[in-house]
DNA sequence: CATGAATGAGAGTTCATTCAT
DNA sequence: CATGAATGAACTCTCATTCAT
């Protein structure tokens, strides 16, 4: 019978990656020892080692989390025409891949330093190279350019920012949807 | 007599900074030491505690020519009323102020996690709190906080990305200012 | 019955020592991790320690190979008068046991110093000496002594190296013998 | 005045590698650790890598004092013509590069293996690969060709070995180098 | 003003080895 | 026969910092 099976077949890689999140979140990647992983897990660094090949893997492991889902984002949009809707689609199922996985990109966010020169960072980079470039596609104008960014602006540091605040995840969520929809909206639609 | 006037005195504090701040905004903060900025100097390390009393206050330094006007500013601020002429005044000054010192707010951006355990970190977060407190002041409505806060995204990280993007600095500034205010018009005015 | 007589029972043991041979001959022993031979073998680590007590163990079943046989000649010869042809039959019959076992006497050869701590090297270094004791033996005259000893490296060293030289293994062997002797000859044999 | 200058202006350089070459002898490169050159100095790791950059750095150093010296006289053979009178002047010069410097030669010699994947190791084998090409210019004959290896082993191996043995060093060396260059003779000479 | 020398603490990483399954 | 998981000890190396000169 045995319903919780005592650790059978290692789950012991998902929780150094949970430890981890925590830790990064928190300390940094950075100022995050291995030591320290292993420690508030209860294991060696020997046995982070089992399971990762570095440290940089951990944090890979844990941003593949979110970076395999925003691609798949930029690989249909950049198959689309850089029409509003699809901007705004855009918007709307980045926010999406936002939701529940603020930890993971605010890691991102604070130590983009530490990630440049790991090739974690470079993939990062290109990332947001290309969510930026495919939001600003379709009008040079100085306006409008500014506009894309801002309603881009709005959905990632919004979610990063309002976490800390009261209310409604959901609700959050979708308020700052509506601004941001509302800052490209006069940009693509002219309103 | 001297017709250097009063520069007397080590221009090596100045050349530290600029160099710190150039290999701060390169490589990051952590992974900046102390060997490499006094190697790339032509100094020795023991050369750079003669000028400051630890690496913090290297970047305690740099930053400062930053927070001290930014934070008048706040001070200012916190002294008006939470009208929305207060909050437009807010914005096209801090805007101004990010003018000109763009690698120093890329840096405090980037390194974030790093400064987290310094106490340079506790007055940034401190600075970034009281900023947002008055921004978000006056109105507690859920759209109209996400408005506020957008606004303030727009100038703030407009000016960090738009950095590399080619245009007149000044002329897109002042695009992004607009921007920004129109976000914060329509809560704040009703329009 | 059975195609295949009797090699039922784990080749797996002379599959690991074939592997670690080329690896030690390659990278060295102590740059050779148990890591890296499991896995050119396709097994575990874990599976080397089913067929071998330890690394140390694995060099052992290799070294033995031809320290058996070297052993042998050691004692055949130590019952022996020190004699020139004692001494003549010493060196042909080393230079056939060299023969073929190359690697593995590189391997001693190009680890000595790593072989220190092993209990194998304590077994080498007797070997060595053994069998310099039993060439030098007979003529404690400087100018013999050398002989002996260069008599003696000649077929070591000149199997090692040699061996990396075109022509055909035979001929080269015998030519090198040939030196051999004829340095040691010119001490017993005054020549 | 002041014969005995305490320490004056770092002297732990020469330590350090003095300290080295002892325990790189007697344990071997590999296995002598930092941490145990730095003991017996009663010096902290950290010091050791003031004065080098890298473990092998510090083993460059100690080998250097033999790798000048013999790369000139390689340098010296390369500019001559491939006669007997050079080659016997090679081992001469070369038998005496030795004297003094067993155990640096030692090192080199009991940890080939350990040196492969070093540059050091590098160095070595294009220094040993020009001697020995030196050595066996002139006749391709497979007589010749193993006679001038044997030489050449002779000299070398000669003062390794012949280091722990009783007697004048210089007397051995000279008895060495005798059978040396009549190893040679009977090639170059037709005797 | 600045350097040369050194330190203590700790980092990430690798290794041979063990053992329940 | 063999594996997956884990360990303890050690390793090389780097860093911010100190201090006598």
């Amino acid at each position: 019978m045995g319903s919780t099976p005592h650790t059978r077949r290692s789950d012991t890689r998902e929780r150094i990656q949970r430890t981890a999140l925590d830790l990064f979140v928190t300390r940094g990647y950075e100022k995050t020892s291995l030591r320290e992983i292993a420690e508030q897990l209860g294991v060696t660094k020997a046995a982070l080692y089992y399971h990762f090949k570095t440290k940089e893997d951990i944090l890979r492991a844990i941003s593949d989390h979110v970076g395999g889902p925003v691609d798949e984002l930029i690989d249909w949009g950049e198959a689309q025409p850089p029409t509003p809707e699809v901007k705004r689609e855009l918007l709307c199922r980045y926010s999406e891949k936002l939701r529940g996985a603020v930890p993971v990109f605010r890691i991102l966010q604070e130590n983009q330093a530490s990630l440049r020169t790991l090739d974690i960072g470079g993939r990062l980079r290109e990332r947001v190279t290309r969510l930026s470039r495919l939001m600003r596609a379709g009008d040079e104008a100085l306006d409008a350019q500014v506009r894309f960014s801002s309603a881009l602006f709005t959905v990632h540091f919004g979610a990063l920012v309002l976490d800390d605040v009261v209310g409604d995840p959901e609700e959050k969520r979708l308020a700052t949807l509506d601004v941001a929809l509302e800052v490209l909206g006069t940009a693509v639609a002219g309103r």
